[in-house]
DNA sequence: CCAATGTCAGCATAACTGACATCA
DNA sequence: CTGATGTCAGTTGTGCTGACATTG
């Protein structure tokens, strides 16, 4: 199950990676585009984004600094609290998220397509829920909603 | 969806490596042991594992390189073809694979207790469908049935 | 002092491509 | 010569942990 998880999830790759080349945007991958998926119009903290994709603060940096290389976003200081700051998608940025969302919802129109638009409806409620922990793990997990 | 994927991945990935641990069985990992399920008892070339995980002969080679390093596979040359070699699993290998196999089986378990033991079959069945070329792919894929 | 946040450095895992030697 | 096979070297992509500074 898991080689199957991941075989399917190197299937969006490739097909993203070949959309967004065709459409002249090389340079975003998947970990940029979802990241665009959770931020607020006003701007997000990373350590909020992290939450909401379910990976650590510093995988979201990372893709944060990525991003700001290629002029997608911007950081600015939170003016509520100057220790924190806000990630801020520029123009730029917009009209290249629209791109990269739009081919991740042709893919899976694609999918739908191909094996069935129920079928797909469904494989994405499934991995939407809440699996729980990973068996073992008992605190600070990409799963865990209340950190 | 891609990432929803990629995470669904890591629950299992996180669960295998804490059962195996606590079973005193710390080395493998998801690659080395979804080779397993694909070996013959007679042998097998790492080539035709590489076209039935659906990865390139070089991935194989890696993960059966440190399988021969564990002393979980040996490499003896194909009888019937010099230039070829066949992996065969080693009496060891056959027991940390039982242990490994059996462990996926109860992770799948323990999901399908926490989710529904349908929704998990359903996610199964779907996940092992020939999704076809990933989009914009024309050849020598991972997907590919006939290369 | 403590907690949240961002940052820096290093590592792990699973793939990939390219190049090349061997042999039927 | 060609094609299949194995091998070596390098790279990519996504994530992780540990350590530390800044701020409230």
């Amino acid at each position: 199950m898991a080689r199957l998880l991941l075989r399917s999830f190197r299937w969006f790759e490739d097909g993203l990676l070949y959309r967004l080349d065709e459409a002249g945007w090389p340079a975003i991958r998947i970990s940029h585009s979802s990241l665009f998926g959770h931020l607020d119009k006003e701007g997000t903290r990373e350590s909020e984004l992290a939450r909401r994709i379910g990976v650590t603060r510093q995988s979201v940096h990372q893709t944060v600094l990525e991003l700001k290389d290629m002029g997608l976003v911007e950081l600015a200081t939170d003016p509520s609290n100057r220790s924190a700051k806000l990630v801020v998608v520029t123009p730029l940025g917009r009209r290249q998220s629209r791109v990269a969302l739009k081919t991740f919802a042709d893919l899976e129109s694609e999918l739908a397509r191909r094996m069935g638009k129920a079928r797909i409806r469904e494989l994405r409620r499934i991995l939407e829920l809440d699996w729980g922990l990973p068996v073992g793990k008992r605190t600070t997990s990409a799963h865990l909603k209340r950190p």
